[in-house]
Formats: C-alpha cells, sequence, structure tokens
DNA sequence: TTATCAAATATAGTATACTTTATTTCACAT
DNA sequence: ATGTGAAATAAAGTATACTATATTTGATAA
C-alpha cells in the first residue's frame, strides 16, 4: 500500500519540498497535501517563483501522481500557484498588482460586511471573539507570532461568519488568506497597532453598532494596506 | 431531500446523462467535461437533486474516472455539485437562501463596480458593449432565448473585465452563473425590460458616467431579483 | 560557425486494475 | 417479528504503468 520512503537525500538544493512534513494517510489524501501545500505557500517555505513538479511531491510524500495532481489543480484554481503547459507549476509571485486588486475588493466588501456582522452575530459567535481577544493579548505579551497569526486570522474568520451569508464569507476567507503571503515578516509594533483595532472592532460588534463596525473597519483596511510588505521584484 | 426517483428500466430515467453529448478529445479533457457539465447544470438538463456517478459519467463520455473525478471536484469546489462521503455527487438544489445570499453580495459589490467599469473602460470594452447591445436587440427580435441568454450573460462579463481588477472579476462572474439557474424559463416581456437597462447602464458607461451606472445597476439588480424564478420546494 | 532537424528527455496526462470503505442485504438467532 | 452481524455490493479513491507532447540536446550539413 503505502510505499516506505526513507528517501536516502534529495539533495536539490533549488527546492524546498524536502522542508515540508508528510501526510498522515488517514483519508482525504488530496485536502491534506493541498492544506500542507497551501500553508508552505503562506509561510514561504515555498517560495514565490519556486519551482513545482507533481512527481517530485508525490516522491516526496510517498503516494501517487493522482491526489497531488488534483490538490495542485485546487491551489491552481485559488491562485496559488501558476501552471505552466508542459513546464512545471510554479509558486505564484507576490506582486503590488495583487495587493492592489485585493484592497480595492476588500474596500468593497468588508466595511459593509461588518456593519451587517455587527448587526447579525450570534452570542456563541461573541464569545468567540472575546476569548479571541483575550488570547490575542496573550499572544502579544509571550511574543508568539504563530499563535498571533492564528488569531488574527481566525478573528477575521468569525467576522466573516457572523455576516451570515455563506458566499460572502468564503469571499472574505479567500482574501484574508491572499494577503497573509504580504505579512510574513512585520515587527510587534504593528502587530500591537493592528490587534488594538481588532479590540475597537470588537467592541462595536459586542455593541452591534453596525456604524461603527463599519467605519472601523474601513480605517483598519487602511492601515493594513500601508503595512503590507511591498514585492521587491 | 435529495430525491431518488424513477424506476429502473435498462436506459435508466433517472439519469439524464446520456443528453449530454460527447468530449471531442483534443485536450485539456477535464475542462472540457467540466464546461459540459457545468452547461448541462446551468440549462437544467442535469436537475437539481439529480445524482451523478462518477464511473457512470466516465463510462458515458468514453474516458476513464481520472479526468472526470477532477471535473467533478472542480464543479463541488464552485458550489455546483454536492459530494455524499460514498453516496454519490449530487447537483445542488435551488433554494431562497443561496438566492438571498448572491442577492445581498450583488448589491455590495456590483454597483460600485459599475461605477469603475464606467471610469475605466478601454475603447475596446466599449466597442465589445456596442456590439453587444445590437445583438441584443437581434435576439429579442428573433425571439432566440440562446443567443439572447449568451448576450446578456456576455455584457455582464465585459463589465466585470471593464472594472480592471481580476479578482473582482472573477468574483462577479462566478455571482452571474450562479443565478443563471434562476432565470431559465422568463418570459419575453422581462428580457425585454431587462436588456432596456442594460442598454441604459451601457449609455452611462459609454459617457464615462460612473455615478448614473451606479445608480442604475443597483436598479437593474433590484429588478433581477424580483424576477427570479422562485425555488419550489 | 551556424542553422536545422531528429532523437532523447522531461513532464504532465490518462487508462486500467486494484484497494478501501460505507451501505445494503440476508441469514440466523432471539 | 425483530435485532444483530457477516457477507455482498457499490462507489469512490489510489497505485502502477503507459501515452502524448513540449522542450532540449546533439549531430550533420551548409
Amino acid at each position: 500500500m503505502l510505499t516506505a520512503e526513507g528517501s536516502a537525500a534529495l539533495p536539490d538544493p533549488r527546492s524546498n519540498l524536502h522542508r515540508l512534513p508528510k501526510p498522515d494517510h488517514s483519508r482525504n489524501l488530496p485536502g491534506h497535501v493541498q492544506q500542507m501545500l497551501l500553508e508552505a505557500i503562506l509561510t514561504r517555505v515555498l517560495r514565490p517563483g519556486e519551482r513545482l513538479l507533481i512527481d517530485e511531491i508525490a516522491a516526496h510524500f510517498g503516494i501517487s501522481k493522482i491526489p497531488v495532481r488534483e490538490a495542485v489543480k485546487a491551489l491552481v484554481a485559488n491562485g496559488w500557484l501558476e501552471s505552466m503547459p508542459r513546464r512545471g507549476t510554479y509558486v505564484r509571485t507576490l506582486s503590488e498588482q495583487e495587493l492592489r486588486e485585493v484592497f480595492e475588493m476588500r474596500r468593497m466588501l468588508e466595511p459593509y460586511s461588518a456593519r451587517k456582522a455587527a448587526e447579525r452575530r450570534t452570542a456563541g459567535q461573541l464569545a468567540e471573539l472575546r476569548e479571541l481577544i483575550v488570547e490575542g493579548n496573550e499572544s502579544i505579551r509571550r511574543r508568539d507570532i504563530v499563535s498571533n497569526s492564528r488569531i488574527n486570522s481566525r478573528f477575521h474568520s468569525v467576522i466573516a461568519e457572523a455576516v451570515g451569508n455563506r458566499i460572502i464569507c468564503e469571499s472574505l476567507k479567500d482574501l484574508q488568506s491572499r494577503i497573509r503571503r504580504y505579512y510574513v515578516e512585520i515587527d510587534w509594533k504593528i502587530r500591537r497597532d493592528s490587534f488594538a483595532e481588532h479590540k475597537r472592532i470588537f467592541d462595536a460588534v459586542r455593541d452591534q453598532d453596525g456604524d461603527l463596525a463599519e467605519s472601523l473597519t474601513l480605517t483598519h483596511i487602511d492601515h493594513s494596506e500601508s503595512f503590507a510588505e511591498r514585492p521587491t521584484p
């Protein structure tokens, strides 16, 4: 079934594939592979522009090409990878243009979504947001970047879910993950400021103050855009 | 929820698969299969709730499961199909909720997008829109439903492209195709009214009048929502 | 030296056959 | 009659092997 994978050495210095963990074969192999590749892209273990080969990935994971193909195809569909005809697949490079486009769309969607989230949030969602604020504080105190990133990301997700519209929610989450790549190395001062804004948005959502949530979100987007790491081509 | 209806004669009456054309084997097999299945869903050749089996589709097309699996997976990802664990894949049913959600998002995105499209449209895009208006008139005169649908759809696509933002463009197109299923049998009076609104939006885009394009689009969305065929559950 | 064409190579894509797992059926016991 | 469990069935998922094709390489001739 599973071919043993004690790969002697994959000494290709041009690929970062060897830094990826192996998937647990439980089930949903393509999903696992997709998640792991996405995580690697977001954290820049797989760098922008890096070349990926289906066969190589399959060999690394000790599985066949079929599930890898599916994972890669899904990532191409979502704009994480770019597939050249018969030349391999590449991690999409960062670009000013993508950043501009994402932020233009955020400005269209997020402020009004925040208003709706404030008006519609359930008690359960509010509780989760409250907990995220507490944990966010902790993560900053402990200088724990991994936690901090996860918590910020989750904060935006819960707001998105609170809109109560699955299509909008998916869109917001997609935008959110797209910009994660532009905030890999921001410093703690910025993280603190950003968190303070989350806190104020939380207050507005708690008080079901749609107006305030909307305007705070617009400001937050403006600030976020100015913090983004500009690609250096 | 997902009703299996009918009995099992040899030409299985529960499936409309036999009504689909075969793919030309040129290249991009999964893409072809995906397009054909999507077209069949949009035109209700494959009805909401209908069950699809990978093996059956593959046999029908005379190809193996691999490309079919990919096509189906892509359609699941985009919300056209719903995959139950080991019980098969079903055409997603229409729902009031989906309609509400799509229209809430359209209201967030489209009016402002129309403004930007008016401001940014290129000469080439304007020319294509002009041609679509001419052809649209023709299609109504000839009572040609297929042309009329294609032209309306294309009109919205060109507007989306004129925004000059690929992410927004993709989103708008996705929303557009999602609602196509709710306008399969509308009558000619409505088609004429809708076309008249397109014509006025075109004028605003031609004149680069963002304000007007925005407000006309909002009105158009309101009317569209009222025309939609409500699902009857 | 340089251009051209053929062969080799690299890579994705597909078919076939096999495996896994959920669901149904049916026998048997209570 | 009814519940339980084992076998059969159905369907998706995966591996292996093969095919198709674009790109690169290399040889030959001008």
